[in-house]
Formats: C-alpha cells, structure tokens, sequence
DNA sequence: TCCATTTGACCTAT
DNA sequence: ATAGGTCAAATGGA
C-alpha cells in the first residue's frame, strides 16, 4: 500500500481491486490530492491503520465495499470533505465509530449488507445526508438486551437528516427488536423529511402497512410521494436451497417493488402497496386463488413463489369486472403492463390465464419463466396466442404435466405465426412434453431452442419452428433418438458439453431475469403500441440504473428497467477498467459474473396455514464460506471428478451450511453407516448445530437428514448465501452431468435403477415418475415438512432427501 | 455391557 | 497452510 500510493501520492483517484492486502501499513504517505479511493472487494483487507484518513484530507469518495473490516479507526473524523462513503457487504463490520458526525459534508452513506448493531446518534449530525442506506444484524438484539431498544435507532435521529432523499433500512429477518414501537417511531421520523423520495423498509406485520399508509404529511400521505420504494411485507424463512436466490436479490432492486410473504385472506390489507408497486414478488400468499385479486395493472415485473392456492393468474371474469371498473385505459387489459413474470413452485397452478381475458392482456410480457409447477397444463392457449405480441423468451422448467406450448381449443383463432417476437425458448425437465406447438406456427424469428431432458419430444417440425432457427442446443441422445426434425436443422444443433460446465451453462440460460435485464429497453405509453428502442444498447440500458425517475404518474413517459443505484453494473465495471488501477493482479469480478441458478429443490410449502414460527424448523439461511463465492466455486470446479456414491451424498446435501464431518457409525440394523457431521463454527462461536446423515435401508435413494441444535454461529454476508447455495447446486449438477444418466445411475444407487430429483429425471422407467409424484405430494425436501421430534435434546427435525 | 456418539490424531487434497 | 474426511479409541447413557 505505501509503495503503492507512495509512488502515485499525485494520483487523484486510487482503485485498489482484487490485490492481496491483508494489512495496510500504518504508515501512508501524504496523498493530499486524493479525491477518489476505491477499496473494493478484497475480503483480506481486515484491518485500516488508526491513522489511515489524517492524511487524505480532500477525499470526496470512499469505497471499502466487499473487504473484511471489522472497525473504522477513529481518524474517520478527519474526512471532512469526505461526500460519498461506501460500505456495502463489508459483512464484518458490526459498529461505526460515534466519528462518523465529524464528517460533515457526507452525502451517501452506505451501509448496506454490514452488520452494524445499532446508528449512533452522531449520525444525526450528518445533515447534508441525503441518501442512508443500512442493514441491522440480528446483533441489534444482543445490543437492545444491554443496552436498551432506543439506542437501535435512536429516537429523533433520522429527523434530522432533513436532506434525506433516501432511507432503506433492511433488517435481518431473525431481529426481535424490528417491532412495532420502533417502526412507529421511524415512521414518525419521516414525517419531518420533505425531500424523501425512496423509501426502503420491512414491515412485519398488516398492521404496520396500514400505519405507514395512513402517514400524512401537510394531508399529503407519505406514500404518495415517493418516487421509489421496497417494502418486505411479512416474513418467511430463506429459500431452504438455492431457489435461485441471486434472482430473488435482483428482484428486490427493481424500481417500485413489493415482497410480500405468508399473506392471507381475500380483502387484503396490503392492495394498496401492491397497486402501486411496479415489481411484486408474491410469496407463500396461503389463499390467494388467482393473481387477478390485486390490482395488478401497473405490474411491470412479478415473481411468484408457492402460493399454493393459485390455480391461474387471470380470469376471464376479471375483465368484466375490469371494464365495470372503467379504468383510465378504456382497455381490457388484465396484466396489460407485464414485462417480467417468473412463477416457482406453484403447486395448484394450471394455467396462466382462464378463459377470453381481452387483447392487451399480457401484450407487453417479454419473459415468462415457468419453473416446477406441477399442474401446469396450459401456457399458451390458442385465443390468446396473439397477445403475446413482444414476448421474446420462454423458459419452462419441470412442470411435468405440460404436453406443448400450446394448447389448442375449440375457438377459432387467426393464422400464425405467432408470438411473433420469440426469439429465445428453452425447455427443460419436462418428461410429458411431446410437441413444441401443437403444430402451430409460432416463433418466426427464434434464434435458440434450447431443449434438455425432454425425452418425450422426439418430434420437431417445420410447422412448428422456422427453418432458419439457428441454434437447437440439446444433449445428443435427444438429438440421436429424434425421429422426425434431425435433417431439418442438423446443421444448427449444438450439443450440450458435458464437461462439468453444463450446469453453470443451463443456469445462465434459465437466469430469466438477467435476461430480461439485458434486453433492451422499451417506451411504454397508454397510447403507443410497444416498440423496443433498437438503438439502445446494453451499456444505455445500464446507465438507467442510475437515473432516477418520477414514475408516479399515471402516464408513464420513457420507463427504463429502474434498479438500485448501486447494482453492480457492467458499465460500472468497464468505468473502473478504463481509470486507472494501480493494481490488480486478478482479474476476476466476482460480484458480477454470470449467476449460477439452482433449479433442484421444490420447497413447496405445506397448505393452508402458515407456520407457527415457534414451532417450525430450525432451518437458517445457508452460510457463508470465508473465501469468496467466486474462489469457492473454481475451488469446487477443479475437484476432481469422482462419481462415487459418498461423493454424491456429500454434494446433494449440502444446505448451505458448512459441516465438518467428525464422525461415522455402522448402526445396527441399518445397511448403511450413519455419518455425524457438527457445524464448522463450532470452534469458532461455539454453535452448537449438528446433523446427521443416513442413508435409508428401505429406499437407497432416500436419505435421512436429522438435525440437532440450532445454529448459533453469525450468519454474515447474506449475498454469499446465493451464491454459496447456487455453487452447491452447480457441483450437484457437475457430477451428474459428467456422466451419462446410465453410468450414474449404476453407481450412485445400488439397488434402484432410477436416480430421482425435482430436477433431473434422467431415468426413465416409471418407477421414476412414482417418485417424482410422491416428492411433490409429500413435499419432502421442504422443512415445514421435517417432523419435530417430541423431548428435549432430542432431533430438531429431520429430513429425507431423494437422490 | 452394548452401542451410539464424540474426541482427537492423522491423512489427503487443494 | 488449511480444510475437511478417516479411524481408532474414549466416553457416556440405557
């Protein structure tokens, strides 16, 4: 570091990426220019010598994002100019020093993804902030019980704040203190804020969605004059898995967006939100039958998971209703705004739409992505085939039930081709899918057809699919037994590569919303038909992450994609690439490269009634591992390749914490040994969590997970839970696809010749499908679905997983 | 005494 | 050097 700036102490911006630092040397020369330093994403740097910023003395930006710090030494004090200062994801970080008032000219203070405890007062005396980002630990707790709830956020600070025009407070969805009292104290904070503009916050409970709602300023409520908000409405477990959590985390920066989870009844409280929301994630929703119940009209982006009631989003006699209504639009047109819509784990789900819905619905859709929804039948059904004006992909995944894209029915329905814009389809794990199309002409202008695991579909024809596609990507046995389709298009098939990067493939061809991120962008108005803006290119679309823009008018003039501010962007990594690094000596980018999608669980919630959160399961968000996602999935990659039993059972069971193994047993009367496995924290902070892990003598594939004790270890940086999930879901993948499904099954599974999964269903013998069928009925990987045992000290829960 | 569980030294792969 | 599995021996509850 010394010699570093030490030769560039003339350098007025400093970027520091990826290079080992574990320590920066207490000594730093004088860099009285430096305006700009930038310290991002090295997780060794731990530690900032206590006289680090005396000599930096005309800083304007700081960015410590990513490191491992644990304390900023009080010298902070010293950066009085200091305007920008960037915390994000330093997940060690669990208190800023009370210096922090000293640093008056400070406008972004970001701490978003730290673990802080508690905001010291002295932030109240910040008062150009104009844009707070934090995100409270589970700590908060340990530093209420001490300390006393007020000291948290501390009563009349954010009041002061007057320049606020943004506040996003996350909290760990484990916090007990994040209650009402103290909400209702922000809330009443706010009030004296006249420049707010985004809001970010939780709100647990019904109750506290409506006490926000009813926030009046001057008689102008709160709500209303936010440009941008995120509300998390509820609160549910973590994914058990890796359900594709980095989408899940995208999803959440998209522009006006609401999460909403374990909601219940018909009249809900919470419409008004989801009115104005623009991004609606809907999850565990217990009763909610169709979409349709919510005012969804100005939806541009959905993500729904598990609302086990759901059987179709819009309903014919919604239109009716609609046009009752009389909206502004004069225009039946259910879902009419709909860009992005991905639906996961949907048990009851059949159809997308029901019945004659009017032809606007669904007209500005551009994605759609199906993913494990069992009763699904109907995608798209023939009167309705032209709405579906501007879609460019389609990705179905593991909904067993769906014959063929299309549903054909009695009406009558004008000529194709259809979907006239479908450029991208990609169908997976879909055993019953026998036909593309129906033998309807759809998709003049596809460019990929992506098929894998689908070995029901042995028919592709030019009636169907144009002649000029140009991919076809399969694996070869399905191009091999194809019957009818292969000299049509031999020329464009791409094989699937099994080298170990199929599955990384597969997940950034299913990542739905990335794609949908780098489309281009589009014009909406009421009165113009979609176009999409040819000219604009990745890095204009990019840009407008970082432009706010008032969409709280009806009429909605250019409306790029809005994402938070500080999504790691392309553009922004080219920015930095292009300035001037004075070392780097990696060039990875970890935060930024394509997502690995986890698509092997099916955490379907049990029906009905939502969990006693008492009495559910101990089941955490999957840990961290201390070396960076990036570091740990090549570390993964380059393991060797050994399909053996063992190895499996170690990779499918992987649920995101990380275990060390102490122990193995040859149980009586039991055919396979019991293995004892204690979390890797136990030495550490003493976390007591244990598991242990057994395969079933009655059923080979199944095997018996019990866990003991609750994890006590900290769970710190939330990002990497993704990606660590995600990572176990890609090695997973990696074995069975380095093989093919008969050599594993040889090897993995003595006994049966099936190997089973939510995902893959690589056999083919229909005990295979017998399994398929029980998993989604007993919803045995979900844990509301592990049986708590009775007595103390006894297992927690335990659960049976299929291989 | 039996046998499940845990310990800790040791081994191996990265 | 470290993480994490292996294995024999120790521990402890019924």
């Amino acid at each position: 570091m010394e010699s570093l700036i030490g030769k560039n102490s003339d350098a007025d911006e400093v970027h520091l990426n990826n290079s080992i630092i574990s320590r920066l040397t207490p000594e730093i020369p004088l860099c009285p220019k430096l305006a700009k330093l930038f310290l991002q994403e090295k997780n060794s740097l731990t530690t900032l010598p206590p006289s680090f910023f005396e000599h930096i003395p005309v800083l304007k930006v700081l960015d410590l994002s990513h490191t491992s710090i644990q304390s900023l030494p009080p010298s902070i004090s010293k950066l009085c100019v200091l305007e920008e200062f960037i915390l994000r994801e330093c997940s060690l970080l669990m208190e800023i020093p009370p210096e922090i008032g000293a640093v008056k000219n400070l406008k972004v203070f970001d701490l978003e993804g730290t673990e802080i405890m508690y905001l010291p007062k002295e932030i109240g005396k910040l008062e150009t902030l104009e844009r707070l980002r934090v995100s409270l630990s589970a700590y908060a707790d340990d530093y209420k019980d001490r300390n006393g709830i007020e000291y948290i956020i501390p009563r009349m600070t954010i009041s002061k704040l007057t320049k606020l025009k943004e506040l996003s407070i996350s909290v760990d969805p484990e916090a007990k203190w994040w209650e009402v009292e103290v909400l209702e104290a922000i809330m009443h904070d706010l009030l004296v804020l006249p420049d707010l503009k985004t809001l970010k916050l939780c709100l647990p409970t019904t109750k506290l969605v409506q006490h926000f709602l009813s926030l009046e300023r001057y008689q102008v409520p709160i709500f209303s004059g936010l440009w941008n908000f995120r509300f998390i409405i509820g609160h549910c477990e973590q994914l058990p898995f890796s359900v594709q959590l980095d989408m899940e985390e995208n999803f959440l920066k998209l522009e006006k967006c609401v999460k909403y989870m374990n909601g219940e009844g018909w009249m809900d409280e919470n419409a008004e939100l989801i009115r104005q929301a623009r991004a609606l994630y809907l999850r565990r929703h217990w009763t909610i039958e169709k979409l349709s119940l919510f005012d969804v009209t100005r939806l541009k982006y959905c993500l729904l998971m598990e609302c086990n009631e759901m059987q179709t989003l819009v309903h014919q006699e919604d239109i009716y209703e609609d046009r009752n209504r009389a909206t502004n639009h004069g225009e039946d047109a259910m879902l009419g705004s709909l860009q992005f819509l991905a639906i996961h784990f949907m048990k009851k789900l059949q159809r997308i739409s029901k019945g004659p819905i009017g032809r606007n619905s669904l007209s500005c859709l551009r994605i759609l992505a199906l993913h494990t929804c069992p009763e699904l039948t109907s995608i798209f059904v023939g009167c309705l085939l032209d709405n579906f004006k501007n879609l460019t992909e389609v990705i179905v995944e593991d909904c067993p039930k769906v014959k063929s894209l299309v549903t054909l029915e009695a009406t009558s329905w004008s000529k194709g081709p259809f979907l006239p814009n479908l450029k991208r389809v990609s169908l997976l794990d879909l055993p019953g899918l026998v036909s593309i199309s129906s033998g309807v002409c759809i998709a003049p202008q596809l460019d990929t057809l992506l098929v894998f695991n689908c070995m029901s579909l042995d028919y592709l024809s030019i009636m169907e699919l144009p002649r000029d596609t140009k991919v076809i990507k399969g694996e070869i046995e399905w191009w091999d037994a194809l019957k009818y389709g292969k000299l049509t298009w031999n020329s464009v098939f791409v094989q699937f590569k099994r080298d170990g990067g199929l599955m990384d493939q597969l997940a950034e061809d299913t990542n739905s919303l990335q794609h949908f991120l780098e489309l281009p962008m589009v014009l909406t108005h009421p009165d113009s038909s979609l176009q999409v803006d040819q000219n604009s290119s990745r890095d204009d679309h990019l840009w407008c992450n970082y432009q706010y823009i008032d969409l709280t008018e009806d009429w909605e003039q250019v409306e790029p994609l809005q994402i938070d501010h500080n999504v790691p962007s392309f553009d922004e990594i080219q920015d930095m690439s292009s300035r001037k690094i004075l070392n780097s000596d990696d060039d990875t980018q970890s935060q930024y490269d394509g997502t690995a999608v986890g698509m092997w669980e099916s955490p379907f919630p049990v029906s009905g009634k939502p969990h006693n959160e008492d009495t559910e399961c101990d089941f955490e968000a999957p840990n961290h591992k201390d070396a960076s996602p990036k570091k740990r999935r090549v570390y993964k990659r380059r393991k060797k390749l050994e399909v053996t039993t063992k190895m499996v059972i170690e990779e499918r069971l992987d649920d995101g914490h990380i275990w060390r193994k102490y122990g193995q047993k040859e149980i009586l009367g039991s055919k396979y040994p019991r293995q004892y496995y204690r979390c890797n924290f136990k030495l550490l902070h003493g976390c007591k969590a244990q598991k242990q892990v057994q395969r079933s003598t009655e059923n080979p594939s199944v095997f018996v997970v019990t866990y003991f004790g609750k994890h006590t270890c900290p769970r710190t940086l939330h990002t990497s839970c993704s990606s660590l999930a995600t990572e176990s879901a890609s090695t997973t993948f990696r074995i069975r696809d380095s093989s093919t499904p008969t050599e594993l099954a040889s090897t993995i599974s003595e006994s049966a010749s099936t190997i089973t999964d939510s995902h893959f269903q690589l056999a083919t013998s229909p005990q295979t499908l017998d399994y398929t069928n029980k998993f989604f009925q007993e919803e045995v990987l979900h844990p509301s679905f592990w049986t708590l045992e009775p007595g103390e000290g006894l297992p927690l829960n335990s659960l049976h997983l299929q291989i």
